[in-house]
DNA sequence: CCCGTCAAGTTCCATTTGGAACCAATCGGG
DNA sequence: CCCGATTGGTTCCAAATGGAACTTGACGGG
């Protein structure tokens, strides 16, 4: 059921898939009849959409995924510490400290101890590394636009609607900074295939 | 804009965060400010479910994600072969074959060669396999219901729809199955921060 | 003012990961 | 019917990863 609804055609869609174009028979599978629907079909999008941009951000800077995420966090804002980047990108802290390591070595950013407590640093960009993300960040619009492309503007922003209240939610999810970590007080009221 | 709309109170929805609880500083700007939205989100999103999920799952029963996939996809559709996993998972084919070689030697899955094509082969769970699908689904599906509590029965369905609309689109985005990687051809008519 | 507890970052090390090269079987012309 | 190109899977190895323990600084009673 679910599988046809997302099939059916839309008629103030662009023209989603090139008629031509298979999907692989069990991802078929997957997209029809998952009980976990979530799970798959938000993992398969961010794959398909990190592998092609980290790939080339590795041939073009030779920078790994959380060194660049360091770098475009920073880009966004400029002086917070390690820690906020953890929170944000859910990388462990000891990846985020290595990547920050080789970045202050490499001179891609900076770090002045953070006034008022010694143990963190507030982190900046140096102009090296901003343009790293200056020129990183067309390629990353564009896959997202093609990617997107799909959806109707008005689809598109209802998808980011709806992903930005998942994320605001998000603190209220066990297993958020530190709580009890055995979570899995499963409610086995779990949702059917459909939501 | 897009952050305002995407902060508005819905009157429809269930009470998404818990007002006490504030997101990092960080993720508030990324969520706000992103030029690339579509990244930071899904990626958000993708994370949150993926690790306390899989730790789990390493910890009850010490596989790991590719391995787990695996099941995960024997589940759904007996009998397909390692290139089926490889192209609706996105893990690479050396990852998965390992996952599959262990998952053979500890009699989770068993695999018949494919008659009509030698070189692969046909999988296939185990009663013991099945078992632990079977157990790991429900915590799969509460954490999903958990991240998805914020959000509307109706929004639910909606975002599953987008999102399934998006992977039935992706045979058509560059780098899909081998065709030439160099698919940074830019076209630099990026969309805004907002969709 | 001192001590136990906690938080920010770092280091160590075993494990996981994935690119590249590799086999073996299939396919597609000539 | 044979040979080059392709495809499904595997192996090798260097690199990336993340859990756990550790260091140093902050905080909060007593």
């Amino acid at each position: 059921m679910l599988a046809k609804s997302a099939s059916q055609t839309r008629d103030d869609a662009p023209p989603a898939a090139p008629a031509g174009m298979a999907l692989d028979p069990l991802t078929s599978v997957k997209l029809a009849e998952d009980p976990c629907w979530f799970s798959f079909r938000i993992n398969y999008v961010a794959n398909h959409f990190n592998v092609p941009v980290y790939d080339w951000i590795a041939a073009r800077f030779g920078l790994v995924r959380p060194e660049f995420v360091v770098l475009y966090s920073l880009a966004l804002r400029e002086g917070v510490a390690a820690k906020n980047i953890v929170l944000s990108s859910g990388f462990p802290k000891n990846t985020i400290s290595r990547a920050i390591q080789k970045l202050l070595r490499t001179r891609l950013i900076r770090r002045a101890t953070d006034s008022g407590d010694r143990r963190s640093y507030a982190l900046r960009l140096t102009p090296q590394g901003r343009s790293i993300v200056d020129e990183a960040m067309p390629m990353m619009t564009a896959r997202q636009h093609t990617m997107l492309a799909a959806l109707s503007p008005a689809e598109r922003r209802t998808l980011s609607d709806l992903l930005a209240r998942l994320v605001q939610a998000s603190p209220a999810w066990p297993g958020h900074a530190g709580e009890n970590p055995d979570f899995v007080q499963i409610d086995f009221t779990a949702e059917g295939p459909t939501p």
